[in-house]
DNA sequence: CTGTATTAAATGTAGGAACATTAAATACAA
DNA sequence: TTGTATTTAATGTTCCTACATTTAATACAG
């Protein structure tokens, strides 16, 4: 369904870009809003499965919360305050960082890695669901647009 | 800049499917972060903006909430007390409508049209910004790719 | 009509996001 | 070294979001 017709706009967009801008937060939106119902059963927002990835990406060497923040889709969201969120569900560690006192390593648990490894295959699920709608060409040329755009 | 550089990824994505999902919200997050940004001198949140442009689609006639809610790129937000702040700031009208005693018919003021069309500058300079990097072709078919993964 | 279901908007709430500030450790120039 | 600047993480605050509940009006079956 085109987007103008999801958001029953009514009047046409003023240009293609603006068009594209709309299209796109509409539907990142619509693919969070998917991912958060996936989430809700495990208690994890979408914001914490970014950081147990990140870390599971570094794992078994630790990373600081600074990298974590680096990392982040949404750079503005307070990393520090999403680990002590994992740490008390004990899905992650943190420990002062040896060589810089100011640091603090942080990372991923054995329970934190299973819970992952349980996600990813919800995630393929929804993952495959995309496939009937997009060749894997198609989604490389989407990717790669999004990169374009940026930059 | 490809996505994979821009969160520092350092295993590669499982499918371009997933590469595609995170590439799109990393995306969004980036644009929403821009449109934020320049909203703020004006004391607008992207929402109550969103808001404000449904009403001037519709204008001169009125809305009822629920059709701003319907159309909202965030369908989870609260219409309700967004148009709460429009009110207070005097860019919307809130009157009672005559047919439905449950209903609220909402009204974008002048001096909300006016705030508007300076906003449409700033947002017309930005989506210039766009013009150098996708052609409007390329445009077209990433708003078409997006209908199509929404599919 | 009468009672039940549905719809519309507002509101209560717990937690999250955005942003500024603080506190401590480190870097580094003079 | 000494003092200033910078970096790192944590915390304070305000507002917003997501979701459930409430209140009121309407629809509609029986």
């Amino acid at each position: 369904m085109s987007i103008e017709t999801d958001i029953k706009q009514s009047t046409p967009f003023r240009s293609p870009y603006q068009r594209v801008i709309v299209n796109l937060m509409y539907t990142s939106n619509w693919i969070a809003g998917n991912q958060t119902q996936l989430l809700k059963p495990f208690k994890l927002t979408l914001q914490q499965y970014n950081v147990l990835r990140i870390l599971r990406g570094q794992h078994p060497s630790p990373i600081k919360v600074s990298d974590i923040t680096e990392r982040m889709l949404d750079k503005m969201s307070n990393a520090s305050r999403l680990v002590d969120k994992l740490v008390a569900k004990k899905l992650v560690l943190r420990t002062e960082c040896p060589s810089d006192r100011r640091a603090v390593d942080v990372i991923i648990t054995e329970k934190g890695l299973a819970l992952l490894k349980q996600l990813d295959t919800h995630q393929d699920t929804l993952n495959k669901s995309f496939e009937g709608k997009l060749t894997a060409e198609e989604a490389e040329a989407l990717s790669h647009l999004l990169d374009r755009l940026r930059a």
